[in-house]
DNA sequence: GCAACTATTAGTCCTGTCGACCAATACAGC
DNA sequence: GCTGTATTGGTCGACAGGACTAATAGTTGC
């Protein structure tokens, strides 16, 4: 049934739609507007993506991307934070953009809601706790929700998808590939992030060249790290410089013969 | 006021919030949804952006961004195209991509509206009519509006300020360069783009090099344009080719010691 | 018809960037 | 101490791109 002759009232019975004058009443039907946050991390030299099995209808059982209503005294980013928030327990250091808007009849079957999808790269999640409307919630490999492995609620599995083309073309010109290591880390861990996103095979000794440079793109901290599994020289330690904050080092190989995998 | 107990009634009374089990009807309160459409194009080889004079509440008399209340029955790229064709009578052959939404509590002074922002580039505006809500409707510089010249609607300005930035940064990866040009066009016309986004100056040759060359930038059609005001050698005319698809030929100079203007 | 002018088009030089590759180094584990 | 591994440093050549000069092909004005 289609909600075209639908008033808003608040609490007294007013009537808000029509009483409120120059606002034809048949041409503001009322939405819910909610906000999901493809979460995203990389684990064990893969890409993956939180999902929460829903515990309510629709799509009751189902895996899908954790969101939430907007309230109307939050902006759309607080909405995002807070349901990163209260999904995660991560609060700061976790890039949060908007990815765009989805609102195509049908998608929630109930009632109308156009939903605000948001894209959060975390480095590393802690305990992952389900939220209160939800049965479960652990990690996916991305690859298993774009290759159709994983199926989703709602119009969630076309979010997802979006939110990986979008890493994909960041990576290329903004400082997100910062956003997926800690504070310190090695360069063989941020190459591991190119090559993860990208599928490709990066020259170790060229990576270095870019970026440790008279640009500012790491800052050597004199420090070791611990050295890789099966041995190998312990490798310098550095943390974000300035220069990410205004583009991105290394460009995605286009023709590449080394880049296959 | 705040409209935190609002419920949501069709038109026979029935509370549809409270109706749907599984829902806690103060969790997801009503919007509205509108569509705006920042509708830039080139005149006068400066970038202009089409503004309306609002004639109804709120904001009446004031400048604003072409926009409407989305329909249940229609996807926000269908709303998106319906604003366009009512506002400028243009269908087809114009870019249109979504922005981004904007939620910021108190946007709109009478009731909780979320907007979804998309940015139209077309290559010429034929008649402008004003919309049955609009007193009026023209171009306007963008440069006025980023600089407070001209002081628009809601949080219209952001949204223009972010679709500008948009344009500036989508035409370094994108084939959104072509959009600003005709079905056929001179080279000169095509790097008047890129200078009038950029604000730099291209080399008219370097720019030639780099369209016709054995990638598919653009394909010459033989014939020639008739030749500038203060006359010239006629120039080529050429039309896009598929390259554009997959991204831009020419990149933003950073440093440049020429592109001042 | 001729000169002046303008924008287009072609060609050259040179520098910086980047991929590919090789070699040296430094450490862990046995 | 030997071996294996990953890091680090260096070289070479291809190529793209910016700056520049020059030739070309038209129009406009006289």
């Amino acid at each position: 049934m289609p909600l075209d002759l639908v008033e808003v009232t608040n609490s007294d019975g007013e009537v808000r739609g029509t009483s409120a004058p120059g606002y034809d009443p048949a041409a503001y039907p009322p939405f819910g507007v909610t906000v999901d946050v493809v979460i995203v991390t990389l684990d064990a030299g893969e890409l993956k993506v939180l999902l929460v099995r829903r515990g309510e209808q629709p799509f009751a059982g189902e895996w899908a991307v954790p969101g939430g209503f907007k309230q109307p005294t939050e902006t759309l980013d607080d909405a995002a934070r807070r349901e990163l928030q209260e999904e995660t327990g991560v609060d700061a250091e976790a890039l949060l953009v908007q990815l765009g808007a989805y609102g195509d009849p049908g998608r929630d079957p109930r009632m109308n809601v156009v939903t605000v999808a948001y894209l959060a790269v975390l480095r590393e999640l802690g305990d992952i706790v389900p939220g209160s409307d939800a049965a479960d919630a652990s990690l996916h490999p991305v690859a298993d929700v774009i290759r159709g492995r994983v199926s989703l609620a709602f119009d969630h599995e076309r979010i997802v998808r979006d939110a990986i083309e979008r890493i994909r073309r960041d990576l290329e010109t903004t400082g997100l590939a910062t956003a997926f290591v800690g504070p310190t880390f090695t360069l063989s861990e941020l190459r591991a992030v190119y090559e993860a996103i990208w599928q490709v095979e990066l020259d170790g000794a060229n990576f270095r060249r870019k970026l440790v440079g008279e640009d500012g793109w790491v800052v050597a901290t004199g420090k070791r790290s611990a050295p890789a599994s099966e041995g190998g020289k312990p490798p310098e330690l550095f943390r974000v410089g300035s220069a990410w904050k205004s583009g991105a080092p290394i460009r995605r190989p286009r023709r590449s013969a080394r880049g296959l995998r």
